[in-house]
RNA sequence: GGCAUCGUGGCCGAGUGGCUAGGCAGAGCUCUGCAAAAGCUUGUACAGCGGUUCGAAUCCGCUCGAUGCCUCCA
């Protein structure tokens, strides 16, 4: 079996994965801004590290997995006058700011959970910080990379980037970073256009602030990751992921931070989840370029024509590499819907599946190692269920009696198919007992079929054809099988 | 303008210097009173132009196009 590979964004390159302690990772995700409900593109970033959280876990790590909550400081713009994001909310909504905050933390909760995302380890926020972020500002301005004006506090990169070199992360030249950007308003007390805030002094309207050393305000946009990182997983930890658009600035002002205050860079791997897009456009919130989960699975909204599970949706999202751009289309996501229970029929039909003395037609030991060297080459969750598609297709043909598994063959099967699907892939298989049928309607329609079936032994298909129609048009969709008929509702 | 990523068959989407990705749709078949469902079989692809190579969709260069970041963002 392969080792695990990952892909660095630092290095840019695939990296043999080597924990700093054995056996243990620590693994820090940034989290939501909780001033809005969270869309499915937010949602594609945190099931992408869940499968990886998962997968570590199943190779034995003891993983301790932070993702924080951003319930406060990320700034409205660069001006003066920035408001912060959950502030602003909360004056539009009227109510206070920790309400906003706590209104959204439940729905990105209710949200992660409906799609099946394990909880991680810790998940720390930035109010609950203030005193980490503070004593960490102190620290970078004892070492000289942070000067205060008027009560604000900033962060010096042409000095760190004389000592370390900014912009390792994403390829900056610093003297370039600004020169070719528009006129940037609000320069204010910086010394330099790149330098950033790491705290801000409150004006007086702002109702979020917290006593400081330099003034009563609020922590600086990149602080608070780089406050809880270090405070639950060290100065140095193993992996730090969160959404592409996050590299810059975010992840590289966390890298300064981290490094002047401690003199060592804070991570060893950078992993970066790619953006899924709606109309070829990246989701957003503030260009209204985006869909809720909710309303996909509802159906209520203007870009699908019928609701679609969760389940479906992850399943979706894993059928790409984390990696990759994702568009979400209506045929892509009926194509997913279709191979999602092509998938769980077949898993359901293992549970039946008679053993014979040997297999014939498929080598499980082969396929286990393709489906364990999927995972370990970056989390390629692709190639790993197109892997469990070719053990669907030995399933049927186990069925259809023109191959044959012998009894422990296919105890590793059931045992690595359900490994795969449910632990690793995180996905669950959709019961459709609809809420539509009560048992009076179900046993209605059994009596309705019960007459059906008369008239069929009759040969009367005129009748029993007729009674198939008007079923359907009422969405009872009825499959004649060997064993009797049964039907589907939609 | 800078940095980065990408351009794969009708759609989605992996991958790789020579060996089937996979799913959906389409076509054919099996089953069925007929359907549906299900199963089986099956395909035209690697943006364009050069170059390296015995061989490139895969490496290099250029052109065109797209996306992300450079402002809060998953």
């Amino acid at each position: 079996m392969q080792q695990l590979k990952l892909f660095n964004s630092y290095t840019g390159k695939k990296e043999i994965f080597k924990p700093i302690k054995k056996n243990s990772v620590g693994m820090y995700v940034c989290g939501p801004t909780v001033y809005n409900n969270v869309h499915l593109g937010n949602c594609r970033t945190f099931i992408s590290f869940d499968l990886i959280f998962r997968y570590l876990k199943h190779l034995g790590y003891k993983v301790k997995y932070v993702r924080n909550i951003t319930d406060v400081g990320h700034l409205e713009n660069d001006s003066d006058f920035g408001e912060d994001r959950i502030l602003k909310k909360a004056k539009i909504d009227k109510i206070e700011p920790m309400e906003v905050a706590q209104k959204y933390t439940i729905d990105f909760y209710e949200t992660l959970s409906l799609f099946n995302v394990l909880p991680p380890s810790i998940e720390p926020t930035a109010t609950g910080h203030i005193i980490e972020q503070i004593e960490l500002i102190k620290k970078i301005i004892k070492k000289g990379f942070a000067y205060e004006v008027n009560g604000s506090v900033y962060f010096d990169v042409l000095k760190y980037d004389n000592k370390y070199k900014y912009g390792t992360l994403t390829n900056k030249k610093i003297d370039e970073l600004f020169s070719n950007s528009r006129e940037l308003s609000g320069q204010g007390d910086k010394k330099n256009l790149q330098d950033f805030a790491l705290w801000k002094k409150a004006e007086k309207k702002h109702i979020m602030r917290w006593p400081s050393p330099w003034s009563d305000g609020f922590p600086g946009w990149h602080l608070e990751c780089s406050a809880m990182s270090s405070k639950y997983l060290g100065n140095k930890f193993d992996i730090h992921g969160g959404g592409i658009d996050l590299k810059f600035p975010h992840h590289e002002c966390e890298i300064a931070q981290c490094e002047a205050a401690n003199d060592i860079k804070p991570v060893n791997y950078w992993l970066h989840a790619n953006m899924l897009t709606l109309n070829n456009k990246k989701m957003s919130k503030s260009t209204g370029n985006n869909i809720l989960p909710g309303e996909i699975i509802n159906g209520k909204n203007n870009f699908f024509s019928k609701p679609i599970n969760a389940e479906v949706i992850r399943f979706f999202i894993l059928q790409a590499h984390y990696r990759s751009v994702l568009d979400i289309s209506e045929k892509a996501l009926l194509a997913s819907e279709k191979g999602f229970k092509k998938l769980t029929d077949s898993l359901s039909l293992l549970e039946n599946i008679k053993p014979s003395d040997k297999t014939i037609g498929f080598d499980i030991e082969n396929w286990e190692k393709l489906c364990y060297d999927s995972m370990n080459d970056d989390f390629n969750s692709p190639i790993l269920i197109s892997n469990l598609f070719s053990a669907v297709k030995f399933i049927n043909s186990i069925n259809d009696g023109k191959s044959s598994v012998s009894i422990n063959d296919l105890k590793v099967l059931s045992e690595k198919m359900k490994l795969f699907f449910f632990e690793i892939l995180g996905l669950k298989i959709t019961n459709k007992s609809d809420e539509n049928i009560n048992s009076k309607t179900d046993d209605l329609i059994k009596l309705i079929l019960k007459y059906r079936e008369k008239s069929r032994n009759e040969r009367d298909f005129k009748t029993s054809d007729i009674i198939r129609d008007d079923l359907e048009k009422l969405g009872i969709i009825i499959n004649d099988t060997e064993s009797g008929t049964n039907y589907n509702s939609n």
